[in-house]
DNA sequence: TTGTGTTTTATTGCCTCC
DNA sequence: GGAGGCAATAAAACACAA
């Protein structure tokens, strides 16, 4: 801001302005008292409601004598139409005493606003004008505070993104790598049989295998390089046994432990499942 | 003193509501 | 159709740097 107001006028116009009666309630204004009648603030209207369109005609015919706009004014007043017919600024006071009523309701009622008027010394239609373009800067502030709120709210959302990027990448990274190294291992310990095999038998009994393979490598839903195709064709052949090693279920005789000639292909420390075997 | 930017006061035109 | 609100704008008043 290189410009701006700071009432400096206050000075000019407050030889005229009487002290402001700060006891006023600013939303009820007690008809009686005109406390900041100043001639300085007086702006008269040929007529207070004008034409159609033209609704306020703006005229200082409202200054009546010398008395109330003081010598050097009214002499102006008579010498220079074009000088009577420029603006006033209101006082300070006027303003505060304003800006206090905006607060406690930033709408006119015809009422207030006529109240307003008569303390203030103003015409109701200043007054409106002033409630009017009051709002309308509190408008542009409350849009500037709006932007200033999403703007941070933004940023905020921004940086969180982010983060989530980079964290997603590094995850990606990690998985990347961990898939590497699951590639680089020796294959797994599987049992590989033709799946057209006439022996091809149920899962149930392969299921015993699973410990003999690796299971970590045989369920890894994330082993992207193998088409669905395949890895089911990969798990028929790993874990499925045909009957020529494994009997079917239904021809073991769990009654007793297996014939050591018989182990179904497992170890001999696997005795120990069998001796556990109880009916 | 003057040029320039900002703020304030006021007008205009359009719109909505009653 | 009048009253009043709002957006856009004009113009005066003001601040301040050069």
């Amino acid at each position: 801001m290189v410009g701006g107001r700071v009432f400096s006028h206050a000075s000019t116009f407050s030889i005229l302005l009487p002290k402001p009666n700060t006891t006023l309630d600013p939303l009820f204004l007690p008809a009686s008292s005109s406390s900041f009648l100043g001639p300085r603030s007086m702006v008269s209207f040929a007529d207070a409601r004008g034409e159609k369109r033209g609704r306020w005609t703006t005229s200082f015919d409202g200054f009546d004598d010398e008395d109330e706009m003081g010598e050097e004014e009214y002499n102006n007043n008579n010498n220079n139409i074009e000088q009577r017919e420029k603006k006033r600024r209101l006082s300070v006071e006027q303003v505060e005493f304003l800006e206090k009523s905006f607060e406690v309701e930033n709408k006119l009622e015809p009422e207030r606003k006529i109240q307003l008027a008569k303390e203030l010394g103003l015409q109701p239609r200043q007054v409106a004008i002033w409630f009017q373009n009051r709002r309308a800067r509190w408008k542009t502030k409350q849009l500037e505070k709006d932007y200033e709120s999403l703007e941070a709210s933004y940023s905020n959302l921004k940086a969180n993104y982010d983060n989530l990027l980079k964290e997603k990448d590094k995850l990606k990274a990690e998985v990347a790598n961990l898939t590497e190294k699951l590639q680089e291992q020796p294959p797994p310990h599987k049992y590989i049989l033709d799946s057209e095999s006439p022996h091809y038998t149920d899962g149930v009994q392969s299921s015993l295998l699973l410990e003999h393979c690796d299971s970590s490598y045989a369920f890894d839903p994330d082993h992207s390089d193998v088409s669905q195709d395949e890895e089911d064709d990969l798990m028929r052949k790993t874990l499925i046994l045909p009957s020529i090693i494994l009997p079917k279920l239904e021809d073991v005789d769990y009654s007793h432990p297996p014939e050591s000639s018989c182990h179904f292909g497992f170890a001999e420390e696997d005795d120990a499942f069998w001796s556990t075997w109880s009916y």
